[in-house]
DNA sequence: TTTAGCACTCATATATTGACAATGCTAACA
DNA sequence: TGTTAGCATTGTCAATATATGAGTGCTAAA
């Protein structure tokens, strides 16, 4: 455990650091502390000890490490509020009451972006929980059907299907009404497997064309579970001095593009989380700071993702004013 | 014009480069062009003076520059047939017959930005000018509507809709009725005329809680027109050695995430269109090109974009097979 | 018109240097 | 026992020097 004055210097270091991205010097402490260079640099070197703190070259300053982050993160950091030039920049969204949660959501992450220079994730819906209200079949000619789903919690979901065979309009009625009895209810990614061992077998005793049918179904409805996911602000993060060599920003962009990768961060578990270094997949200068939000039934994940050297108190602040607006009646 | 051995040597010199990716040299020409290093060097001399070739410095060897290129393309460029291995990868995605056109081209540029290591890019639909086919509105609890609205050329778009107020179903069911009559056929982007100069009136006139109503469906219609755009394999590009260096990749980032820039893409006419360098918005490093595609009613733009130091050739081959077999029945 | 030969130029890599910014350590001090 | 002044030490950074090699331009001869 540290004391009191190694608590105070933790946190001056990280904070000047976050703020300068620059080593922080034991010169530079001294004022603020009211005591020589070399006091800090006795205590620096115990705080370095108990791996909280770095050093980038033998005689350079010192930098938090991945420890010290988290140290600060679960024991320093104090909550704050949102000041109010920022507040003023997200009250024009909240305020504005014709948008829905989803946009409301995308478009206060646009401006977190740029606020913070964080990239914002946000991770749809995880509609795979939802469940089949009703299903319906628009013809558009001969060979093509739009299937649209919709889900008690309010999310569409649409495909084109093509049918190259000749199909009765009768045979697409018959089978439509079917799924539609035998599918209502039915959680999304439960779908495909009612379709295969419940749906098929009567249409295959009922219906013409069942095969050509069914394929075009079954593909349909089990590319429904898909999530969507939306990006902002890559760039605003990729200026961050930690990302200014070409393979780390190429590595990144990357892992930005990977499905997998992205996909993960959903996994949370409620309020707000936060990885730092290792303890993300992206990168050891990189920290996600994600949250689960719940509001009108829907359900999802917001993440700022930047160089662990961020204002988390910021960025905490953030989503927290963004979580308690979505509450009030979007 | 050049003769017959300057051109030789422009192409001999385009295509290495897009190879190797390092300027080239006199001798290494001469044993393809029979005759010694020097005379090359008199004949890249004058290609040089004539502005179609470059030296990264006073001894470098060549390097086409961006007027050789265009040079290349426009009178050099030789048609060239896809190669086997290169059409099986996209065979499979041609053969899937339960593919619709959008995911047909979706999943064919994916795989394309593999194989070059270009970015590729689907502007979707330019839905501007699909008419409205039908309408439905479909409630999900007291205060959320999802309205539906399918164009005649297949396009579905959706968009809930939030009631703060009381609204009886009676309202919105004859607001939708009336929407539904006046509606259909017209542009989509010409319905928020109609819905501003024919429709409010009359629900004005009939509707109790008209005002919310007709706010609610406005925005929902008048969001309608966006456009769709689908980015793959920006890293494939960015591995490029011409951008290997931190500012270069930001910028190009910067500009992939900048809508106008990205939308300005879509303009061009028919066929394949190739912008090279500073005709670009984008750095004087890279080409984009281009191909309008119109079928099944659908009209949309795919591109690739990468250094200018591409093969063309191969490009060319890959967007007109795609073009080809998205004519053969999707 | 082509070519051999040579001087020249520049990129790239590596080493050298001095100024500077911090540190660690030690010994003295309160 | 905790704090501090002073100094040697160690590294970064930027500027400068040095060697090497690849490739050119030019000239004179074939």
């Amino acid at each position: 455990m540290l004391n009191d004055r190694q608590t105070k210097l933790l946190k001056i270091i990280v904070e000047d650091y976050v703020k300068t991205a620059r080593p922080v010097s034991s010169k530079a402490i001294c004022d603020i502390l009211n005591c020589s260079s070399a006091t800090i640099r006795n205590e620096m070197s115990y705080l370095e000890e108990t791996g909280l703190l770095e050093k980038t070259h033998i005689s350079s300053g010192r930098v938090p490490s991945e420890k010290g982050y988290r140290y600060y993160v679960d024991h320093i950091l104090e909550p704050r509020e949102l000041n109010g030039e920022d507040m003023l920049k997200l009250q024009t969204i909240v305020n504005n009451s014709s948008l829905m949660l989803d946009d409301y959501i995308t478009k206060s992450m646009e401006i977190v972006s740029e606020m913070t220079n964080l990239t914002a994730i946000v991770l749809g819906k995880s509609s795979k929980d939802n469940c089949v209200s009703k299903v319906e079949v628009v013809p558009i000619n001969e060979h093509n059907l739009i299937a649209i789903v919709i889900t008690d919690k309010g999310h569409v979901e649409h495909k084109n299907l093509t049918i190259k065979e000749n199909v009765s309009i009768n045979d697409i009625k018959q089978t439509v009404d079917l799924i539609n009895k035998m599918i209502i209810g039915t959680q999304l990614n439960e779908v495909g497997k009612v379709l295969e061992y419940e749906v098929k077998p009567i249409i295959a005793k009922y219906v013409k064309q069942h095969e050509v049918l069914y394929n075009a179904f079954y593909t349909a409805f089990t590319d429904f579970a898909k999530e969507s996911v939306t990006m902002t602000g890559r760039k605003n993060m990729l200026m961050q001095p930690e990302f200014n060599n070409a393979d780390k920003i190429r590595d990144i962009i990357s892992k930005f593009e990977d499905k997998e990768i992205v996909d993960k961060i959903e996994e949370n578990d409620n309020g707000i989380n936060i990885y730092i270094g290792s303890e993300t997949e992206f990168d050891d200068d990189v920290t996600i700071v994600k949250m689960k939000y719940e509001a009108n039934g829907e359900e999802g994940t917001i993440a700022l993702v930047g160089p662990k050297r961020m204002e988390y108190d910021k960025v905490i602040a953030l989503l927290e004013y963004i979580k308690e607006n979505m509450k009030e009646g979007k």
